[in-house]
Order: structure tokens, then C-alpha cells, then sequence
RNA sequence: GGCCCCAUCGUCUAGCGGCCUAGGACGUCACCCUCUCAAGGUGAAGAUCGCGGGUUCGAAUCCCGCUGGGGUCACCA
């Protein structure tokens, strides 16, 4: 595995980090490696199948074999048995066969896209990209009240940041335009699906207030019983309705519920049996709000048809959700698509699910944080999906190929930072030099210790000095800190106050005062007569005076490290000296001698 | 509360009836390397596979019950 991965995120290259603000970074081919990681016997090519069913991913040869391939064939015996028919069925097959896969990320732009939306949209996107289908971006904005403008734009960024391209969108539009539901609203696309409701008896018009809905609802809570409407209206002869329309009275048009029978669907993640509801816990839901606009129950369904979706993949909240949809597909006389109910990512204190409240989720925020695309993606992709039982650094080119609904586990994954950084810096590593100068610059601009763009002397030092933060960063926001010293003559952690010493800090253990101010003094007296200021010149000249002090290099060492960087903890010394130039060095090394008088 | 879903180390997970005295990763700890910190290396601790019943020659794997957790019960998505 310590080769370098040659191909990386096709599609996904050319739309790198062009988020608004977010500086455009050169994104070379990283050599990730970790040389504890096995040589990987899952990265045989030929483990990995083709598109399709048939092609699938059948690893683990030998009796496994035989299992994987029998659970494959159960999945798509699931397909085969929607409430349709065969004819149908055989559709879908062939749908996902031939490359017709058609699926769709659908949020609703009502703030900033956690961490949780993307990972749904990325497994919508992964599906897609696996099977050579169509991945589609949609906005439902149904909710007036709710939808933030601005926020499409922003999460739109969100998933190009993460490299998680669409082939039909609102941006891009696509043969079944628009790709936002008040568009579509607007273009009075929904309208007819609800007279074809009415006409055909599925949906009635209701004209309950919300006033006595939630009178209602109160009642039925204070008297411990479940509250499910299902209007007096759904009775009423044509005549009825047309007197109470005339007086103009506003009405919703709810969906007619079957009063009996069970309704089941199937699930890709969950497999066995599917789920199954009985009408009676069900209501009578609005499919048209007395606004005149859709409900996302109906609004969504007809966009899924319209646009041809074969599979949804959601969230897991939408299960309960899912029998009013069959329903209504029924009730269409449609084909319902394909449902795979993703699990959800939980807290990290496990109780509930990620919120930004509780976690720092935010993913417009998480470049600003210092994290990389790769990383996110890579982490985020294992989130409810494994390929084996050890491999976890993967190219986006590897999990799309390997990615597949039948390693998607059911159980809820949870929300994990320490893992997520472990993983940056395992990417942050794998950088070409050039790549981590382009990636922490922008930083190191933001903590105002380079112009914009860096000066020719500011981008000469980053050259030096960069490597020597390399290994150590786990995220790129740690690049000012770890670098201010180089820049400022200023007091470590941001403050700024001239560069002081404590003189705790500077005094070794073990050592006093008067023997630390001397051997500083000998330091200054010894570099100011280097002969040339190199790395391996300074090595030497330094472990020369170990022993002409008699101190070890420990000691000597640390207190030329606080003298010249403020701080206990920084890069190795020699780069470090080495980088800072005689000058500075015999400057900084006389203050903390001085500091110690 | 009704309905639904889920259940393997603290966390992410492997496991598809015998390859399991349960494997990997993160995190934790120890040691090595070493001018600090990282990185890297080696190793350790950590899961009686939630509990109880079955089925089976054999169960983490299949079935049932229980418990626990989560989701959902809007003119929100």
C-alpha cells in the first residue's frame, strides 16, 4: 500500500475547492500509506466486479463464496416482489443492469448541511457512480416558512467540497427540469396529480382549521390515546363538498387511507421480509397544504417519478414515513422505486441523532476547521459502510468501485471526531510538499502571518518551513500556531505581546539559573561564529558544546528551543534554527539570556 | 404512550452455522526510536458477541421472548 494510487476522484477533480471563499487548492496525487496497514488482499482488482448484479463484488472466495453470492441474489429476489408485479420487477433488474440506476439527494435547504445530509448524499452519489447511473440534486423547498435564502447555494457548496458532483441539478438543470419544487410549483406541475387524486377517490378535500386540529390533538393527548385523522370528509358525497367550497372555505387535500389492510414494503438495507404497517396506525395525511402547496409526501413522489428515480436512499427517519408513499404510489398506479433506508449517523454521546447543538456538524465548516475533502469522504463513506475487516484508507475511485448497498450496515453508525482526525492526518501526510504549502496557506493568510497573496520572501521561508510541520499536522488550522515563531516576534498561542520568556520554561530541570543564562551565552557566542548556517553545520556546532558544558543534549537543546521559538514544543531544532537565519537566532537567543539576569 | 427500526471491545467495524481461545481501525496505556512534539515501530489492556429461552452434533451467526437504545407520530422535510 505504499505505492502511489494513480487514478483519484474522476469526476470529482475538476470541481475541488471552489467554495465560496474557500481558496482553490492543487490537489496532487497523494502517496497515502501507513506502513502498519496490511498489503491489503481486498485491493485485488479482481475482487472487485463490474456494474450490476451479476458483476457484484463476490469477495472472499472459497465458502463464503457461495453465501455472498446467495445473499446477493436474495437482495434482488427483494427487488423482485414490489407490490407491482413481475413485469415490473424485471425492470428494476434491469434498471440497475444497464446502467439505468437513477438516484436522487433531495434536501431541503432549511440551514447549513450537516454531516449527516452529506453522508446520505454520498451514498446516493456512490450507488450511482457504482452502477454508471444518474445521480440528481433536488431542492425541496415546499416549506415556505422554513427554507433560508441562501442556504441551496450553501449546500450546494457543501457537497462539491467534499467532491460529491451531480449529473442533473438546479445549477446545471437536466431533461427533467426544474430541480427545485417551488420552481416546479410555480410551473403548476403538481396540480393535475392532485385532481387525478380527487377524480379517482384517493384524496379528498378537508377543511378542519388548524385551530381544531390541534384542539383536537391536545384532547387526544390529554386522554392518552393516539391521535390519527381521518377527516369526516372522506364521506362526503361530491354535492357536500362542492356547498362547503362555495363558501369559500379553505381546504388541504389529505390522502384517503385505506381504514383496513397492511401495507409492505421492502428494504435493501434492512432485507428479510421488508416492513410491514397496519392502516390503523396510519392517518389521513395532507398532501396539499390550504396554500396550495405541496406537501413533501406528494411533491417528492411525483418528482421521483417524473424524473425517473429507480432507488431511493434516505435517511432512516423516513421509514415510518414510507407506507403513505406506497400508498400513494399505489394510488398513482406507479411503480414505487426501490428503498434502502440508510442508518443514521448518532451523537457522539450516542443519545439521539447528530445535531448541531451537541456536535461541531456544520459541513460548510469543516474546511474552515482544517479538514480535508479526501479525508471527509474516506470517513464519511465508512459510516454505515465497510468493505472488509481492515481495509479503511481507500481513493474515491476504490470505494466507488467497491461500494455496494449489501455492506450497508442497518445498525446506527456514531459520530466519531477522533476518527475523522486520525484520518485527516493520515491524508495531510500523504501531500505532495507543494500541496500542503497550497493547503495551509490560506490559513496562515487568515491568521494574518502572510499577505495575500504571500510576498516572494513569505513563500521562500513557507518552502522550508513547511516540511517541518508536516507529520505533525492533523488538521491545517494547527499551521499558524505551529508556525507563528517563524513570523512574528511575538508570544506564542496568538497573544500579541512581544516575545517574553518564562524562565520556568526556559531553565531546564535540574539546572539553575546562572548555568542556563552561561551556556545561552556560549550558544550565542558559538552560532555567531558558525561558518555556514546549515542544517548539519549547526547539528555539529551544537553537540560540540554539549560537551565543552558538560550538559547533555537534552537540556542544551530545550532551552534553545524556548530561546528562539518561545515554546517547549516545536519542530525539530536544527531545521528550526536553520530556517530562522543567524540573525533572528543570535537575536532571540540574546533575549533569553537577557531574560535571565 | 402507539407504531417502526436497531443491538459484536469506550467508538467505527469484520463476522452470513464449524476457519472465532471473536479479526482490524480509532482512542487509551507501556516500551523502542529521539533534541521537545509528532510520525514510525513493538506490545498491552479492552467484547462471557445486551439478557433469557429454543433449533442444531455445533450459534456471535437461525427462531421466539425480554431488555436497552434510536426513529416517528405536523397544512416540516
Amino acid at each position: 500500500m505504499s505505492q502511489a494510487h494513480k487514478t483519484r476522484h474522476s469526476d470529482a477533480a475538476s470541481a475541488r475547492p471552489d467554495v465560496a471563499g474557500c481558496p482553490a487548492r492543487k490537489w496532487d496525487t497523494p502517496r497515502l500509506h501507513r506502513s502498519k496497514a496490511r498489503p491489503a488482499r481486498a485491493m485485488v482488482a479482481g475482487r472487485v466486479g463490474g456494474p450490476g448484479p451479476g458483476g457484484r463484488a463476490l469477495r472472499g472466495d472459497g465458502p463464503a463464496l457461495r453465501g455472498r453470492w446467495w445473499q446477493a441474489v436474495c437482495r434482488h429476489a427483494i427487488l423482485a416482489r414490489p407490490p407491482v408485479g413481475d413485469q415490473e420487477s424485471c425492470n428494476h433488474r434491469r434498471g440497475i443492469m444497464s446502467g439505468s440506476v437513477r438516484v436522487r439527494f433531495a434536501p431541503s435547504p432549511t440551514g447549513y448541511l450537516h454531516i449527516g445530509g452529506v453522508r446520505t448524499a454520498l451514498f446516493n452519489w456512490l450507488f450511482a457512480r457504482h452502477h454508471g447511473g444518474t445521480f440528481i440534486l433536488r431542492i425541496e423547498d415546499t416549506d415556505e416558512k422554513r427554507s433560508v435564502t441562501g442556504a441551496a447555494d450553501d449546500l450546494m457548496s457543501s457537497l462539491r467540497w467534499v467532491g460529491i458532483t451531480w449529473d442533473e441539478g438546479p445549477d446545471i438543470g437536466g431533461p427533467h427540469g426544474p430541480y427545485v419544487q417551488s420552481e416546479r410549483h410555480a410551473a403548476g406541475i403538481y396540480r393535475p396529480f392532485v385532481e387525478r387524486l380527487l377524480a379517482s377517490g384517493h384524496a379528498y378535500k378537508s377543511f378542519v382549521s388548524e385551530d381544531e386540529l390541534s384542539q383536537a390533538r391536545a384532547q387526544a393527548d390529554a386522554e392518552r390515546r393516539p391521535f390519527r385523522y381521518r377527516g369526516p370528509e372522506r364521506d362526503w358525497t361530491a354535492e357536500q363538498v362542492a356547498a362547503r367550497e362555495a363558501t369559500g372555505a379553505p381546504y388541504t387535500v389529505r390522502l384517503k387511507v385505506p381504514l383496513e389492510g397492511r401495507t409492505r414494503f421492502h428494504d435493501l438495507v434492512r432485507g428479510g421480509d421488508g416492513i410491514e404497517i397496519d392502516h390503523t396506525n396510519l392517518y389521513d395525511i395532507v398532501l396539499l397544504k390550504s396554500s396550495g402547496m405541496p406537501v413533501y409526501h406528494l411533491a417528492h413522489l411525483v418528482d421521483d417519478h417524473l424524473m425517473q428515480v429507480t432507488h431511493v436512499l434516505r435517511s432512516d427517519e423516513w421509514v415510518p414515513s414510507t407506507p403513505y408513499h406506497v400508498l400513494l404510489y399505489q394510488a398513482f398506479g406507479w411503480r414505487p422505486p426501490v428503498f434502502a433506508h440508510l442508518p443514521p449517523i448518532l451523537r457522539q454521546d450516542g443519545r439521539g441523532k447528530l445535531s448541531k447543538r451537541f456536535d461541531d456538524v456544520a459541513a460548510n465548516r469543516f474546511w474552515e476547521r482544517g479538514y480535508l475533502p479526501d479525508a471527509m469522504f474516506n470517513y464519511l463513506a465508512l459510516q454505515g459502510w465497510s468493505y472488509d475487516d481492515h481495509t479503511e484508507i481507500m481513493t474515491r475511485d476504490e470505494v466507488v468501485a467497491r461500494f455496494g448497498i449489501e455492506r450497508v450496515q442497518p445498525s446506527p453508525a456514531r459520530w466519531n471526531p477522533d476518527k475523522l482526525l486520525d484520518m485527516n492526518g493520515i491524508y495531510i501526510r500523504a501531500l505532495a510538499p507543494a500541496a500542503l504549502i497550497a493547503a495551509i496557506t490560506p490559513f496562515l493568510v487568515h491568521a494574518g502571518l502572510l499577505e495575500d497573496p504571500p510576498t516572494a520572501e513569505q513563500q521562500a521561508l513557507l518552502l522550508l518551513v513547511a516540511p517541518l510541520i508536516h507529520e505533525r499536522l492533523k488538521e491545517l488550522g494547527e499551521a499558524p500556531g505551529l508556525l507563528e515563531f517563524f513570523m512574528r516576534e511575538v508570544a506564542p498561542h496568538g497573544s500579541d505581546a512581544p516575545l517574553t520568556y518564562d524562565p520556568q520554561q526556559l531553565i531546564p530541570r535540574k539546572l539553575d539559573a546562572a548555568t542556563t543564562a552561561a551556556a545561552l551565552a556560549a550558544v550565542g557566542a558559538r552560532l555567531a561564529t558558525l561558518d555556514t548556517w546549515s542544517v548539519a553545520a549547526l547539528e555539529e556546532a551544537l553537540r560540540g558544546l554539549c560537551a565543552t558544558l558538560d550538559l547533555k543534549p537534552g537540556p542544551l537543546f530545550g532551552m534553545v528551543r524556548v530561546a528562539v521559538t518561545g515554546r517547549t514544543v516545536a519542530p525539530p531544532l536544527f531545521e528550526t534554527l536553520a530556517a530562522l537565519g543567524r540573525e533572528r537566532t543570535l537575536s532571540r537567543v540574546a533575549a533569553a539570556h537577557a531574560a535571565l539576569a
